[in-house]
DNA sequence: CGGCGGATTGAAGGGAATCAATGCTTGTGG
DNA sequence: CCACAAGCATTGATTCCCTTCAATCCGCCG
């Protein structure tokens, strides 16, 4: 059991040395750019980003949580990345004009929005390039990931690092402090981002109920046997990369 | 049957109006970098870019193709990515000073390098940090729709996507005229990109063959019928976006 | 209270994995 | 020039993970 000893994952992903700064000269632009727009609160289930909008803005959230989603010709849906507060969404929108998936609140949702093109002029600053870079090759390695992990593992595997990445991507940004954090997703939602049908998402988390791994109870998850969590999603390779030495203290 | 009819697919992705001089001047630059450097050659197998290199350069395909590859921590494969002639690997080593996967040769790869600093130090110039960006959008487009894919459809559906994303990648680059190309992937490989086992990959590529819809015979794929194959993985949205207004000639 | 979306559970069927044997090419060396 | 090894592909038999279908249940809201 979680006796409060530190869990989480590894430290956070070595950017190169030399743009550390940069990268923060220019976070801390691009967050101030945003903080020119006001906040938005929309209630779970909003789409915020339609599928098929022309110069869609981007989006840092607040509070909640949002997916973004695509639907299928056939009317499948597909849940391909998961966005928590700080995070940007809708990165592909300064190049390419036209969206080509949703973005949905999955929670009550506080963001801010800032159009393309503010980004397109704020691309000047060298830092603010840079970060928007660094952003998008973070999205890349996540998705490369969990890629890797649909691809290759088993319906139990991969609710099991859903579970605990969400937990470590919450913890490293210091949003959650215990074992317990909502997880904002019905079973249908997470059988679109991890492919299984609801039905079968449903026996996946009645096994870990039953084996006193975790515990998914109305949107809300409790890890309780770490070792055993992380010892069962083994197969997958680590959300961040393997801890070395603190490059910067900024 | 293939009468000469141009079955090919819609047209490319339609970038902000505003960037496409960006874009092009961006492209140009970032070309000419790559020019400076020596051109490779590699055998099929050689992996180029390790999984754990620090620094890695970026890549500029001339000729051949190349995949990027995970390898689970239980020695499972998982291919996340195909390169083709002019596609630029490893964007993600501009900002991320660590390489999370290996870029492999998939045929005999003719292919020049850049330094990840090189780049850092061209993103002074407007268009080639737009040049990136959008390249990184292409990118997460790609890897996106792969991963509905891979989530939502079934073994068949994904392989006859495989075959006509291909053909479309080619021939909308002006790679191929003809409905037979070479996919440079052996039937293990095909299954580490869309997940089914080589085994049953094997059987999949059978009953395309027994239908007369697409022939694979030892990496080189004949499409024969159209037709039936884009309505075979009508599941899959398109791989670039729906006709436009054509923005501009440049 | 009735209705509704989400979750649960059982039974049956199917798609894909696994295991294992065989065949086919190509390259190598005797 | 043939024997042989190695890698890839093919195929059958069996097993199993997951889907599908359908019924039930639960908590919540008007």
């Amino acid at each position: 059991l979680d006796r409060g000893i530190n869990w989480s994952a590894p430290l956070p992903s070595p950017y190169a040395p030399e743009v550390t700064e940069d990268l923060l000269a220019g976070g801390r632009l691009l967050r101030e750019a945003f903080y020119q727009s006001p906040r938005f609160t929309e209630p779970r289930g909003t789409v915020i980003i339609g599928p098929d909008d022309h110069d869609a803005p981007l989006l840092l959230i607040h509070k909640g949580s949002a997916y973004a989603r695509r639907t299928l010709p056939d009317g499948k849906r597909a849940i391909t990345e998961l966005f928590w507060p700080r995070d940007i969404a809708g990165l592909e929108h300064i190049a390419i004009g036209a969206s080509y998936r949703e973005v949905v609140a999955a929670a009550a949702l506080s963001y801010r929005l800032l159009p393309s093109h503010v980004l397109r002029t704020l691309m000047a600053e060298r830092g603010v390039a840079l970060k928007l870079l660094s952003l998008a090759a973070e999205a890349h390695l996540r998705m490369d990931r969990h890629l890797a992990a649909i691809g290759r593992l088993e319906a139990r595997e991969r609710v099991g690092g859903l579970l605990l990445d969400t937990y470590d991507r919450l913890r490293h940004n210091g949003l959650i402090a215990r074992s317990t954090f909502n997880l904002n997703l019905t079973q249908n939602e997470i059988g679109d981002h991890l492919g299984p049908t609801s039905v079968h998402i449903s026996r996946t988390l009645r096994q870990l109920r039953k084996e006193k791994i975790a515990l998914v109870y109305r949107q809300v998850a409790v890890i309780i046997d770490f070792a055993r969590l992380r010892e069962m999603v083994a197969g997958l390779p680590p959300l961040f990369f393997p801890a070395e030495p603190v490059l910067n203290a900024g």
